[in-house]
DNA sequence: CGACTCTCCTGGGTGC
DNA sequence: TGCACCCAGGAGAGTC
């Protein structure tokens, strides 16, 4: 379940493999995989073929392709995208197989996807950098754009609850449910907090909890690599190992011992402690 | 426009 | 063992 940081990793694993590439190649092997290519398959390929990827970009869990032909190609992982770059180790599941793409020196590239929830599209690039399918998407914590005063404001203006805003990608960008959870859980808020009653210090709380859940499953993340055989598919390990709330309903509480509570948050789950995030 | 719900999908898990 | 479910989730469409 990709969030920021695994889709970070997975844009620096695929950089060193992507910049500067030429796509020679481009198969679509499931339709639902472009979806979001409003002009089909031959045309997804045709605005590929030829042109050189020139950068990796990210904004929240959203990863772009700069193009040498001025358009971008976008991707988004959803739920179970997975890049994996030629395959060496012959792990790749090809039930799941999107789409491949062939480079100029016989690299390949394949986009995996088991829930069909991600896809990748080609649309025209814009001159402030920024693909305009995805202006609406707020800066991320790991984006020098972002800034607290912006991020406080926009919050501070809606009627709903923290963890609600939380998840919504125009406020703030790259956040997702287990990492919604964890950040909670470290500042101590209960999720259903009303956005108006949250206090600046502990905002300040709350974005200083997710940089360090963010840097913390980036270094699990980064460290998952092989340089022979890349597979950036999401799973930064930091899962099975480092979750102090996400998932561990009837556990006890790292900090106070008291059991985590699961309950069910607009068809998905929550999972907090009752005793240190109380409404 | 904001707040919220619904929908898409597959396979691992669970209960009978 | 087999089968019918349930559940996980991001983001955008749709509703009010």
């Amino acid at each position: 379940m990709p969030e920021l940081p695994e889709v970070e990793v997975v844009r620096r694993g695929l950089d060193p493999w992507v910049r500067g590439a030429r796509i020679v190649g481009v198969t679509v092997h499931h339709p639902r995989a472009i979806r979001r290519h409003l002009a089909g398959a031959n045309d997804f390929a045709a605005a590929l073929v030829g042109t050189k990827i020139t950068d990796t970009r990210r904004r929240g869990k959203f990863l772009w392709f700069p193009l040498d032909s001025g358009d971008v190609l976008l991707g988004h992982l959803g739920m179970s995208g997975q890049f994996i770059v030629n395959d060496s180790a012959h792990t790749m599941n090809r039930a799941h197989l999107r789409v491949s793409f062939t480079f100029e020196d016989d690299t390949q590239l394949y986009f995996l996807d088991q829930r069909t929830f991600g896809g990748l599209w080609v649309e025209p690039g814009a001159a402030d950098g920024t693909p305009p399918s995805i202006a609406h998407i707020a800066p991320d914590l790991l984006d020098p754009a972002f800034a607290m005063a912006p991020f406080a404001a926009a919050l501070k203006g809606r009627r709903t609850e923290i963890k609600r805003a939380l998840l919504d990608q125009t406020l703030i960008s790259g956040v997702g449910n287990i990492y919604a959870d964890e950040a909670l859980w470290r500042a101590q808020l209960h999720y259903r907090r009303p956005t108006a009653s949250i206090q600046s210090s502990e905002l300040d709380a709350l974005v200083a909890a997710m940089r360090e859940v963010f840097a913390e499953a980036l270094t699990a993340g980064g460290t998952s690599f092989d340089a022979l055989y890349v597979n950036v598919n999401g799973n930064s390990g930091y899962f099975d190992r480092s979750l102090k709330a996400y998932g561990q309903k009837d556990r006890p509480c790292p900090r106070c011992g008291t059991p985590i509570v699961r309950e069910a948050f607009t068809n998905r789950s929550s999972f907090y402690c009752p005793r240190c995030q109380v409404l």
